[in-house]
RNA sequence: GGCGGCAUAGCCAAGUGGUAAGGCACAGGUCUGCAACACCUUUACCACCGGUUCAAAUCCGGUUGCCGCCUCCA
């Protein structure tokens, strides 16, 4: 079975089948870096990386493109605020990404490349534009030419007509028509700026992904994902400019995350309602974030709060508690009993469980259903009073593999400081002697010191609070 | 006005024709020196009204409510 995912372009799910056999080109809208980013830039970057992971545990090779804008008008607002620079802010904010997003269990991509840094064929691209015809410059700006391009609208599913009566397109004199968009901007007085056959300038917004991809990817792209708010129009724009200019489909596939909402509201830095990742992260645990946005489909709202967050800790927990004490038993465990093979067999097939959901669209919320039935049966295999270590193994290897794909973390930190040790070891010996006026007291010590301890007939464990 | 989404238990959330996954919280029980972890048990007239069907949370029509895009926005 293949592959089903919901492509925006023809507002179904379909098999997906990559342009070559094996191998997936993705690329995913990154932010603009003006500032730290917030969960709602967060959602797209959790979700696609976890797209990205589960191709390839799937056995696809994945080349994986996001992109920065780091040139637009709300950087220029910023540096002119802050009395920087473009180029300072820019590079502030994309190290602040890359510090939050791994933090959320998010790999680098293969490329992250800048706008500033692909002057050259972005101005390349444009030139070709207006050599086609589809583009025009005008007073020092260049215009893409929308009405030419005859599928426009194709992606968010608008006629052309109805676009011009409902939009609020901003009238200039400079374009020729008012569907028209920018695809390069004349530097205005005291501007961040870079050289062009228009005159001094930088490029609109949507140009860039289109040259980033092509330069690359190709001109052909399977995957193309971003925010559903992206779709119009700037997917619509990318779509519109890179297939005037090659005549071929440009991405065969487009994905498109739902939002995050607070109160039911839309988030979004212009409405200021946002929380930021560097904020949240200092309070929670960043897998705790990446559990909640993924316990959720990709395509469905999110409403944060932070009461929610709390109650997904302690589903979370749940498991990685369930792992913990699997490694604890395991030291107590013997070699083969003689009826595994049921156990092995279960594993399996909550693992073909896990592919038959993910497979359907990226199912993250009924993946998620899957590890907790994971965790259920391993609970109750500890249960048995002889437990073999090759079962235990395959528990322990499961849920490693599978968190994995998700992009989550199992493990702590072991390191015990002489001093924990030493308490654990006295309580041991105030529980032998039945003294647990201390044995309690010390609990509550470590306690005070984040340890939780937990008694078991294999002795106690302890894990961080 | 155009296009689209959502409405499932106290809360979160899967489920696109066969009689409601999973998690959190709550309650009762088992386990425990006491806890914790864990296990067991209990918990849903699927927004409303009509229709199609042997069968509908799921399909069709309508109603209500909420949200989004059409403008920078993940």
């Amino acid at each position: 079975m293949a592959i089903q995912l919901y492509n925006t372009l023809t507002r179904k799910k379909e098999d997906f089948v990559p342009l070559e056999e094996g191998k997936v080109k993705m690329y995913v809208c990154g932010p603009t870096v003006y500032n730290y980013i917030h969960i709602g830039n967060a959602r797209p970057a959790i979700v696609f990386d976890t797209v990205r992971r589960y191709l390839e545990y799937r056995g696809y090779s994945v080349q994986y493109v996001s992109n920065f804008t780091d040139v637009d008008d709300k950087l220029i607002r910023a540096a002119n605020q802050l009395g920087e620079d473009v180029p300072t802010i820019a590079d502030r904010f994309i190290n602040a990404y890359f510090e939050d997003v791994k933090a959320l269990g998010c790999r680098a991509a293969d490329v992250h490349p800048r706008v500033m840094e692909n002057m050259d064929i972005i101005i390349e691209f444009i030139s070709q534009l207006i050599e086609k015809g589809y583009a025009y410059e005008s007073e020092g700006d260049v215009y893409f030419r929308t009405r030419k391009f005859d599928t426009y609208g194709k992606l968010s599913h608008q006629s052309i007509d109805e676009l011009r009566v409902g939009a609020r397109i901003e009238v200039g004199d400079k374009k020729q028509d008012d569907l028209d968009f920018a695809l390069w901007k004349a530097a205005k007085e005291g501007e961040i700026f870079w050289e062009s056959p228009w005159g001094i300038g930088r490029p609109g917004w949507h140009i860039e992904c289109s040259a980033m991809a092509k330069k690359y990817l190709g001109e052909t792209i399977d995957i193309h994902a971003g925010g559903q708010d992206l779709t119009f129009p700037h997917h619509e724009n990318e779509i519109a400019q890179s297939e005037a200019l090659s005549d071929k489909t440009f991405s065969r596939y487009w994905m498109h995350n739902g939002y995050i909402n607070i109160d039911n509201e839309k988030m979004s830095k212009s409405l200021g309602n946002f929380v930021l990742v560097h904020d949240i992260i200092k309070k929670h645990n960043p897998q705790v974030l990446r559990f909640f946005m993924l316990s959720v489909h990709y395509r469905n709202p999110i409403n944060y709060s932070e009461e929610l967050l709390d109650s997904t800790k302690a589903a979370f927990e749940r498991l990685t508690t369930s792992y913990q004490n699997l490694k604890h038993r395991k030291e107590a465990s013997s070699g083969l009993t003689e009826d595994n093979q049921e156990w092995f067999d279960k594993i399996d097939a909550l693992r073909e469980q896990f592919i038959v959901d993910m497979d359907d669209d990226f199912n993250t919320a009924k993946g998620i259903s899957v590890l907790f039935e994971l965790s259920k049966l391993a609970n109750y295999y500890l249960l048995e009073k002889n437990t073999a270590v090759e079962v235990i193994d395959a528990f322990l290897s499961e849920f490693e593999q599978l968190f994995h794909v998700l992009g989550l973390t199992l493990e702590q930190e072991e390191i015990l400081d002489e001093e924990i040790d030493a308490l654990i070891e006295k309580r041991i010996q105030a529980r032998k002697d039945r003294n647990f006026q201390l044995s309690d007291q010390i609990r509550d010590q470590l306690k005070d010191m984040n340890i939780i301890l937990e008694d078991t007939p294999q002795g106690p464990r302890w894990k961080r609070g």
